[in-house]
DNA sequence: TTCCGAACCTGACAATTGTCATAGAATCCC
DNA sequence: GGGATTCTATGACAATTGTCAGGTTCGGAA
């Protein structure tokens, strides 16, 4: 494993590659690398930040817990991504948890490392702004599709989204396994709905299952779903 | 009025407070000033923008349209925010509406004014993130009510929200006057289901009407309501 | 004023979704 | 390996919400 920022491939795909050679190198003496076993959580709500998380590895779900005990699952955040950020920056405690739902390898980066850079280095605060511009703009998708679609619209949406977002493996499933649970709090429905439409589905040929794992049988029909047909 | 962004008291509010002198005075030589009526749009969904609007007054809607026609209102924007930066930052078209629900003046700032300062004054461009940083936690946060409360639920917190941000007037009544369209608009769902709760809202003596005109009268249950009482 | 259209309101009904109860299947831990 | 626990699944029912179909009221324009 790379343990050097300056070498880490991850760096592409995030913000830290508009860090100058200086700046990575101070990241790279101070950061932690972690390994975070599936169902542990990196932080909790509420927490108050020291730093972000580098995913190099893994998969984390991006959490809010309800006033009716039930989470809702904002984001799911892979490889290359960098979590904690909007805390940090806003110096306010964290409005989500967030909870691994594979193992995961991680590096924490001191909050220091980065509120520096972000002084200094306006190319660095641009492309963090970038990204969160993006973020912002997916977060607005979710309130419209969540509000506008049915919960069946959703799930098909959702299944989408994870083969897209995250592949399928050797036999066609989904590389990405979530709980039923999972499921229903990332498109925001009660757990035995989702079970429910899964079944539907399954039934009509849309999808199969082995287990936990589900796998897209015919994508043009779940597309036609989500719009509408 | 005052038309020097340099002596323009609104910029107090927003992320112009961190530009320097010399920023400032090229943003106010190119900002041209408009007058919005209520009802009309500053841009609509899928517009690519050539700058920013700074709001002087009035407040506008900032809505997406979704496959069954129905616009989804993601926030209302007030004086001092500037609209429109998403897009500019991410050089994408915009993903948004903004419809003006009274009457406004904006400023349109030239997105050259703001795109170069990005790239030359890091706590601009700071600024700038620490208030994306807020918006997408307000996204967030919405996300979760919209998914796991009931309308009821919603449209209650809609009341308190107006008023807390928006004030009332000498009556007492909600100081911003929203159509039952788009109070619906707001919380996610069907007007005749948001004019029925309104009714029974006044029943139940939490709330007075006059016309459009709404007026809070047991605060206290509203949010006992809101928390699920 | 009077008319017209838009906004508001209400009822009846259907569809969607959530809740509770229960049971089988899978998984974990000793 | 066996028992406990968690996850998946399904039925029955209730509650919520949306849709359609009609009204009424309001506000602006002729």
């Amino acid at each position: 494993m790379e343990s050097r920022c300056e070498n880490c491939i991850i760096r592409q795909f995030n913000s830290l590659r508009a860090m100058s050679k200086e700046e990575l190198k101070s990241v790279s003496d101070s950061k932690i690398t972690k390994s975070i076993k599936k169902g542990d959580a990196l932080f909790e709500e509420g927490d108050k930040l020291n730093g972000v998380y580098c995913v190099r590895n893994g998969i984390s779900k991006l959490s809010k817990l309800s006033a009716n005990g039930k989470d809702q699952i904002v984001k799911l955040a892979t490889k290359g991504e960098v979590l904690g950020q909007r805390s940090v920056i806003a110096e306010e405690s964290t409005n989500l948890s967030a909870i691994a739902v594979q193992d995961m390898e991680v590096c924490f980066i001191p909050k220091e490392s980065i509120t520096n850079t972000l002084q200094k280095n306006p190319n660095f605060t641009l492309e963090v702004l970038r990204h969160m511009a993006h973020d912002l703009k997916e977060a607005d998708d979710v309130i419209v599709n969540i509000s506008q679609k049915t919960v069946k619209q959703r799930i098909a949406e959702a299944f989408l989204y994870l083969k897209n977002n995250f592949g399928e493996d050797e036999e066609g499933f989904l590389a990405l396994t979530l709980s039923r649970e999972d499921i229903s709090n990332v498109v925001g429905t009660a757990t035995e709905s989702a079970i429910r439409i899964i079944s539907e589905f399954k039934k009509k040929g849309l999808i199969h299952t082995s287990g936990k794992k589900i796998g897209i049988k015919n994508e043009r029909k779940l597309m036609e779903m989500v719009e509408g047909f």
